[in-house]
RNA sequence: GGGCGCAUAGCUCAGUUGGUUAGAGCACCUCCCUUACAAGGAGGGGGCCGGGGGUUCGAGUCCCUCUGCGCCCACCA
């Protein structure tokens, strides 16, 4: 467009930043600015696994800010001529909705009940649950999870950030829990997915089996018991310590190390717990610690993971006498025979682990069997990570995912995998390295609860009404998803349903990273779509926080070797954490939270992108309005820096740019191009920014003010149309380095002057830079030092900027001295100078005396 | 206990492969109502680059060590 007239006419009087958010999401919107385009090839894509943030939960700056990091690199590939695919997904799948579906509707679900198509949800919340249906369940968390997912869209469009919204999905959406049905059926049929009846980590509020990856330790307060243990020989008790004393009755051995030569004489000789008179042996390991406690110690089946390890290397027996619902089980075990035994049993039975103890303390304390005061420590207890209660280890028949935790060969590749990510920032690869090192077991996927994509499969009930677990039936893939509890295999009528000879549906669900994992293959359209899934997988960017590299990235990165023999995705970009301004992790519960709608429209959206994209990837940052006050400030500049550059003749028109400070301004422009460029390419968004902030400004407060008198034409037509095609060319591009950070006002901007939208327009070239010729930056740069040598001189003399100069002589190295006399016109312009003049002397430094 | 990261101006942060005088913004001080911008502009003061040792002609930058902070991980006796 060289209408002039045209770009006046759209420009207003006044720039404004009010209202410019609403006025760009809605022509975006129309115009499909942001929408895939499927005629792309793989080559010329850029795919983002966008993570899908938990609906459920409540919006947070940290939100605005990791997706912003992301939202810049999107725009800047686009720009770039790549084809974007910015999907957005929903975590709507697990807990946190199903808490606060039961809530909101009060029902609870109860999977054992049969589908109720005509099921609608009670008026009021009832005090008792109502009991519903899975299938019934899952419509009610789809049902309330679309109003959030409409407050998050509201925000992302507020924004700016460029996803296409005709790609969303959700977790719990049809097509993931076909995708997650598909994904574990094939690693079922080849050998990656198994069931084990084991013992596992035990979440006893949840009541489900938790995964490693779940973890998390708390140091809890505790007490070593010291109980003597009669020997079967007659000698002297053995004393182990315990913090466990209430599991005294699980006791199946003592264990101490092999070398130490205190235990050594007892090594296969038995001892007899006290109070439940049960003989155990003593046994040899050499995870047992001399150093601890009394240097030998009571295994349980089960108090701790140690337990396991020795339970399975020594072949002992099973002596379970925890519930799953934490309490000791109520039968008395078999194992304990004697009077006194079963009778200090029964004072146990049906307690909580609390009671349990303090019961069991007080039967060793009237036996005689505890020695001295309990000494109480500080030590670190396993928690499920959404937990309250320390983990329990129970037996249970559950599913597993091969994840090299058990598998030398699996674990060597998927570290390989890792290596071939490209981390941003590099370092955050050791996280995954450490965590896939320190695996000690498979992936468990199995969880007891019931929303949640549920295990596809069926067992047959043989003629005693028991399971058949060797065999299960598994669903033709055509029918996924499927709900083994709602629905009957093929070859089974539904009144077989628990039935000796029938059926029984798998009765738990996968785990959330299970389906989590499987991000770009639901996104993608894997096995779905085969055609988009063509045209963007292997995907190039997962943007995600750290805490979760151990699960999200980890089992991504898991299904899709195995799976596809490939990594997901080429890089990983780990953004940080937001802090609060005295560097605390920031939390609601310090009160004045500020949601991110709020900092939206008190800043606008460009100010608070800005801030975001000061933090760099894998940074933590702070949470700092005064950054937004400045990204604030800045969008205003450019409204008026604009305006004004527009005002003296800024024009796209191929005017001869024959001025020595034009050609300079652009040679500098085209450094700060091949910079940015160069930074992005490696996903430093903030020195992108950076470098084209401080550039800018030096625009607006040097080059600006030494132009704009020629640019009026002080000095001629052909210096004038010089001064207008730098301005313009300069503008378009700095417009263009600053559309990613701030869509909204460049946009605003460009639309006075320009055809199109300048998110659909070329990230800037060298070349269009390199066309006005050969300049040096240096010659902006030296003239830069006068202008700003006079405005001292005018500062200190406390005058005003206009304050005509009587002289300046400008000394010092020949070529910078040089450099400045090629801008003599324009400086003596500026600055009012009446004389000005240049001679080179030894002087280190450019020197301006000025003379007022 | 193992690992990773951080420590530069009052605050938030840049400082490329070691190289003239360590930078920016905010805050502070002084000044300027200048027809793009007073929600602005110009100028200024302010740093033992966490401590200590070393390598080097030269160290904010490399090595060692200590201290403090943050995070990740770890078999609960």
């Amino acid at each position: 467009m060289t209408d002039d007239a045209t770009a006046r006419s759209a420009m207003p009087e006044k720039p404004s930043l009010d209202g410019i958010e609403s006025k760009w999401a809605t022509v975006w919107r129309e115009n499909g600015t942001y929408t895939f385009d499927r005629s792309k090839t793989r080559d010329e894509v850029y795919s983002i696994d966008t993570p899908p943030p938990t609906v459920s939960g409540s919006l947070h700056v940290g939100h605005v800010f990791s997706y912003t990091h992301t939202d810049t690199i999107a725009r800047y590939q686009r720009m770039r001529g790549r084809e974007v695919f910015y999907p957005m997904g929903w975590d709507d799948n697990g807990l946190p909705t199903e808490r606060r579906v039961q809530n909101y509707f009060g029902v609870r679900c109860e999977p054992t009940l049969p589908y109720d198509p005509d099921f609608a949800p009670p008026e009021k919340p009832e005090k008792n649950q109502l009991p519903i249906s899975r299938r019934n369940f899952i419509e009610l968390c789809e049902q309330l999870t679309v109003e959030d997912e409409k407050v998050f869209e509201d925000l992302w469009r507020q924004l700016g950030l460029s996803v296409d919204w005709s790609h969303t999905y959700q977790t719990i959406d049809e097509g993931a829990r076909a995708t997650s049905q598909r994904a574990f059926l094939r690693n079922l049929a080849r050998g990656e997915a198994y069931q084990a009846e084991a013992p596992t980590l035990w979440d006893v509020t949840f009541r489900t089996a938790v995964a490693q990856a779940e973890l998390e330790d708390r140091d809890r307060p505790g007490a070593y018991h010291r109980i003597g243990f009669p020997r079967g020989d007659g000698g002297d008790p053995v004393f182990i310590e315990t913090t466990r004393p209430e599991l005294l009755a699980a006791c199946v051995a003592l264990v101490a190390h092999p070398d130490d030569e205190r235990y050594q004489p007892l090594f296969g000789s038995t001892v007899t717990s006290p109070v439940f008179g049960v003989e155990v042996p003593v046994v040899a390991h050499h995870l047992a610690d001399p150093e601890k406690g009394s240097g030998i110690a009571m295994i349980c089946t089960f108090g701790d993971t140690t337990d396991v390890i020795w339970w399975r290397a020594l072949d002992l027996p099973t002596r379970p006498i925890l519930g799953r619902d934490g309490r000791i089980i109520r039968e008395t075990p078999d194992w304990i025979t004697t009077t006194t035994g079963r009778e200090a049993y029964e004072q146990l039975a049906g307690a909580t682990v609390f009671t349990a103890k303090e019961r069991t303390v007080g039967l060793l304390t009237a036996s005689g069997d505890l020695v001295g005061e309990p000494k109480t420590i500080s030590h670190p207890v396993k928690f499920f990570e959404k937990g309250e209660k320390p983990l329990e280890i129970v037996t249970s028949r559950q599913w597993y995912i091969r994840n090299g935790g058990r598998d030398e060969r699996l674990r060597e590749e998927l570290l390989a995998r890792g290596a071939d990510i490209d981390w941003h920032p590099p370092h955050m690869q050791v996280r995954y390295r450490n965590w896939v090192e320190g695996l000690n077991s498979d992936w468990l996927i199995s969880r007891q609860r019931f929303f949640g994509v549920p295990i596809p499969l069926w067992y047959r009930l043989d003629t005693a009404g028991d399971p058949i677990y060797d065999s299960p039936i598994v669903p033709d893939e055509a029918l996924l998803p499927v709900d083994p509890s709602a629905e009957a295999p093929a070859g089974f009528d539904e009144s077989t349903r628990g039935e000796p000879g029938g059926f029984m549906g798998d009765p738990d669900i996968m785990d959330t990273w299970a389906t989590s994992s499987l991000t770009p293959q639901i996104a993608g359209g894997w096995e779905r779509d085969p055609d988009l899934w063509s045209r963007v997988f292997p995907m190039d960017l997962r943007p995600q926080a750290h805490e979760i590299i151990r699960t999200w990235l980890f089992s991504t990165v898991v299904r899709a070797d195995l799976e596809d023999n490939s990594l997901p995705w080429k890089h990983a970009a780990i953004s940080g954490w937001i802090l609060d301004p005295d560097r605390k992790k920031m939390s609601k519960s310090k009160g004045n939270v500020v949601t991110p709608a709020d900092l939206l429209s008190e800043y606008g959206s460009d100010a608070v992108r800005y801030w975001a994209a000061s933090g760099r990837p894998g940074t933590d940052t702070a949470y700092d309005v005064g950054q937004m006050k400045i990204g604030r400030r800045l969008s205003i500049k450019i409204l008026n820096a604009s305006k004004f550059a527009l005002m003296l003749g800024a024009q796209r028109d191929d005017a001869a740019i024959t001025e020595p400070i034009d050609q300079a301004l652009l040679a500098g422009l085209r450094q700060v191009v091949e910079n940015a460029t160069a930074a992005f390419d490696d996903y430093n968004y903030t020195k992108a920014l950076e470098l084209t902030e401080t550039f800018f400004w030096s625009f607006c407060d040097d080059y600006i003010e030494l132009v704009k008198e020629r640019a009026h034409g002080a000095r001629g037509e052909a210096a004038a149309d010089s001064a207008k095609a730098t301005l313009a060319l300069a503008l378009s591009v700095q417009l263009r380095l600053f559309a990613p950070f701030l869509p909204f006002v460049t946009e605003e901007v460009w639309s006075w002057w320009q055809e199109g939208l300048v998110h659909q327009a070329q990230w800037p070239s060298t070349a269009e830079l390199t066309a006005a010729g050969s300049g040096e930056y240096a010659v902006l740069t030296d003239a830069a030092i006068v202008l700003t040598a006079i405005r001292k001189a005018k500062s200190e003399a406390k005058v005003s900027m206009r304050t005509p100069v009587s002289s300046t002589q400008v000394t010092g190295p020949a070529t910078a001295v040089a450099n400045a006399e090629r801008a003599a016109a324009d400086l003596a312009a500026a600055g009012s100078v009446a004389e000005l003049s240049f001679a080179a002397d030894s002087g280190e430094y450019l020197i301006a005396a000025v003379r007022l």
